[in-house]
DNA sequence: AATTCGGGGAC
DNA sequence: GTCCCAGAATT
């Protein structure tokens, strides 16, 4: 192996020292059975630890173990995790219990190829569960990792990170005895010393082993990755009942989003109030009134900003029958429904708004 | 092999 | 505003 000089056991041990020594107490960290560690890893895919720490313990409270999970509907699933993002992963997790129950009896298996075919696990998550919870040497490749390794081999272009590779040196100088310990302090290490903007590789217990230290070209390595981020503007008509109790919503069944709600959205280009007011004489009802506008939001996603426009209209007799997935649900309600977080902020400003009409 | 997914926080 | 995060699924 190519790299393998500058990456030997003795790292294993200075990185197994260091992170007894600077472990942090996280909830999840209380609790190894492979049922919490199969949720925590879900809730922390390509999210931060501070993010997931409150979902978690709700989560617990709620969904004490499988079984329990297995008899919830969806709907509660994915309101449990509205504001994590990502809502796939909560409709997995949903999917991955029943198969538990129904081809496991409720216990989560210990070999990789069967982990691996579960819905919402993948590699990472499989060797995740494999090292903490059942002590088996597989090595995790998270972002930490992916880091941490890049620097130490000093592989500066992304292309030039070949994942496999890294993945057989890992296997090779992972702990036998500590599995899980050593993947949690190299994603640890990733975290809290090997920083994306500027390491602090004086506080690093592997410095002596790290290339781009040796080199000096700790700042360098990784590479920026430049993403291209696409703006988009939508108006959104949000109406409200003649009496002010109710909101028209709908159920997002396919694409993405799916399972959550939201208010119609139309695309800005070109005639603006028209064809909202087109849009509502169509679909829902002729008897409408106009109110004011609201609080444009912008919402930022990975490589994507939406500008969303909400209009007020107040709708007296609903005349039309309502497309299918649509609803009008009180406001007292709306907790039970999961939403995008930038909707659920939209409707904070619709009650607001509402107080003053 | 590359893109989608579509939240949130730190700057 | 930009970049990143204990990635997986899809094409």
């Amino acid at each position: 192996m190519k790299y393998s000089s500058n990456v030997n056991k003795e790292m294993t041990v200075k990185l197994l020292d260091w992170f007894y020594a600077n472990k942090r107490d996280l909830p999840w960290r209380h609790d190894v059975r492979p049922y919490s560690v199969w949720i925590s890893e879900i809730m922390l895919q390509q999210t931060v630890i501070r993010s997931v720490i409150s979902y978690y313990k709700k989560w617990m409270k709620r969904f004490p173990d499988v079984h329990i999970l297995a008899k919830a509907g969806e709907k509660e699933v994915l309101t449990m995790w509205e504001g994590l993002g990502y809502y796939s992963r909560a409709r997995n997790i949903l999917k991955c219990a029943h198969q538990l129950i129904g081809l496991y009896k409720g216990t989560i298996p210990d070999e990789y190829d069967k982990l691996i075919r579960l819905p919402g696990i993948g590699d990472y998550t499989a060797s995740a569960i494999l090292s903490i919870a059942y002590k088996k040497p597989y090595p995790v490749m998270d972002a930490n990792v992916n880091r941490v390794a890049r620097r130490i081999l000093a592989l500066k272009s992304w292309d030039l990170f070949i994942k496999k590779e890294v993945a057989d040196l890992l296997k090779k100088i992972i702990s036998s005895k500590d599995p899980g310990g050593f993947n949690e302090a190299v994603m640890e290490l990733g975290q809290r010393v090997c920083l994306v903007d500027t390491p602090l590789c004086s506080q690093c217990p592997v410095s002596g082993h790290c290339v781009s230290y040796k080199k000096n070209l700790q700042d360098r390595i990784p590479e920026k990755k430049n993403l291209q981020i696409k703006s988009r503007e939508t108006l959104l008509p949000i109406l409200i009942t003649e009496n002010r109790k109710s909101i028209l919503v709908f159920e997002k069944k396919r694409g993405v989003l799916q399972g959550l709600w939201m208010f119609p959205g139309i695309s800005r280009t070109g005639g603006y109030a028209e064809r909202m007011e087109q849009f509502i004489e169509k679909n829902i009802s002729d008897d409408f009134e106009k109110h004011g506008k609201l609080t444009v939001r912008t919402h930022h996603y990975t490589r994507f900003a939406e500008k969303l426009f909400p209009f007020i209209y107040s709708v007296r007799k609903p005349g039309k029958k309502l497309k299918e997935d649509w609803m009008w649900i009180p406001f007292r309600e709306l907790e039970k429904y999961p939403f995008p977080s930038v909707y659920r902020r939209i409707l904070q400003d619709v009650e607001e708004y509402m107080k003053n009409l």
